[in-house]
DNA sequence: CCGGAATATTCCTTGACAGGAATATTCCGG
DNA sequence: CCGGAATATTCCTGTCAAGGAATATTCCGG
């Protein structure tokens, strides 16, 4: 079992642009550091922040290790995503958006 | 538009926890500081915070303040995870599994 | 206009984390 | 066994955010 938060793990936005290129195919480190343009030990430290999250796996060859997306733990999120989900289903946002207007005119705020 | 990253946002469990009430319907503060156990100054801190990322909307009642879920930002999260969730629609995850065990098989690592 | 209730803001301290630089580890070829 | 390439780990520092305590604001009733 995973030993860190899905949800504070994705909010840096380094990390979310890794697992996006990992999403098109697995990659070794050389190649992420090469188009994140980023130093390659903060690399290496954000892969091993997503593998504590189990949202990555290593595949070792020789030296090198690629590392692949594992998108199961993202269910976590779109589980939680669920109930808001249907919110906006039935355009229940649009009336929403009426609601929040008629009280932004009686009154200014937010 | 909203000053605050809604993913950053989300990341903190307790504000999770607040926009899980207010999925039912719109709270004041009292009722949360109530429900929440914790102290109002951060309740309310919590709150604009919340606001700052548009997941919530104040409806200003005399002395107190109602907050309602504006789940329109979540779709922004919805969005960024459409490309995982296309990999585990086909029981790809099944598949990503069994390769992990085979590499798993072949050294021990992660 | 005053007092009190409801809520917001500020100040402070502490802990977590990102990034940079330097160093350690692991692996292969020779 | 040695050197170099690929990657990981550690140390350091600055920044940011959460929680607690104290204080300020806003609103209503009288």
């Amino acid at each position: 079992m995973p030993t860190r938060d899905v949800f504070s793990v994705i909010a840096d936005p380094t990390r979310r642009q890794i697992l996006d290129l990992l999403c098109q195919r697995e990659m070794g480190v050389g190649e992420l550091v090469e188009t994140l343009g980023l130093a390659q030990p903060n690399v290496s430290k954000h892969l091993r922040t997503l593998g504590e999250a189990d949202l990555v796996h290593v595949r070792i060859d020789g030296p090198r290790r690629h590392y692949r997306l594992r998108p199961d733990r993202l269910r976590e999120l779109e589980e939680w995503l669920a109930p808001y989900r249907r919110m906006w289903a039935d355009r229940l946002d649009a009336l929403e958006r009426h609601l929040d207007q008629l009280d932004d005119h009686d009154h200014e705020e937010d």
